[in-house]
DNA sequence: ATCGCATATTCAATTATTCTTATATACGGA
DNA sequence: TCCGTATATAAGAATAATTGAATATGCGAT
């Protein structure tokens, strides 16, 4: 497989690739939503909600449709929907290890490691 | 679901997202592989291979075996190999428009939209 | 036409990723 | 021990992503 159709995909999984897109597409996931109802179930600020729709629109993984005054925002492909269904249950098998890099987040004591030891 | 769980799979997602990255899990689908054999298959160079490596390696994607001289890297969990299956199959689906979008890029010409038209 | 609301875009500042080059570490063999 | 190979890390420059504030656009109603 080429080097362009690998970044398409990864172009995919960047999109995926921040909490707030993951937030939206979580409700997407669910029904169709216009902009105003996700800033207020997720808490976005308005100029926020719309630039991450914009990079969703923009890998087409998103599709808008406007009524009158508002646009209407839906997942496109049910298999981004399967996608994030996998990485439910792969968040379930690891949560023993999620949480603590979790916890671990914002350490930076660098714990030099044992000779002999396989890398961090 | 909270905000650091968001995180915890935006995280995955973000070591998905760039293509050599994407690269090597394809070869690590199959089977396990030493850093040497990842870099001739992929034409990288070992210090990139690498930090690519170290950023799967971080985020418990891959595990490394070491034995003698050399580190050989593994998938840790099918279920990325389920994924970047199902993002296979999307691929191929939207094929048209994946093409589309890898012949535009680079272009900047902006094309304004026409009026009462849904954003791009 | 003008107002008000919903949404989109732009800009500048900040922060994060990526690549390249150089260096460090770990191992096996002589 | 010292050497060669395999792998990892560090540092710096180049590039890209993110954010908040300000502004623009599109639409319905008056």
């Amino acid at each position: 497989m080429q080097e362009s159709l690998r970044r398409f995909k990864a172009g995919i999984f960047q999109a995926l690739a921040h909490p707030t897109r993951i937030a939206i597409l979580e409700q997407l996931k669910e029904r169709e939503l216009s902009v105003s109802e996700l800033c207020e179930r997720l808490a976005l600020e308005q100029a926020n909600a719309s630039q991450h729709l914009a990079v969703l629109r923009h890998r087409n993984i998103v599709l808008p449709r406007k009524e009158g005054n508002q646009v209407h925002y839906s997942l496109r492909d049910p298999i981004l929907g399967q996608v994030l269904d996998l990485m439910r249950e792969y968040f379930h098998k690891h949560l023993e290890e999620a949480l603590a890099m979790l916890r671990e987040e914002g350490k930076e004591s660098v714990a030099p490691r044992r000779r002999n030891e396989v890398p961090r």
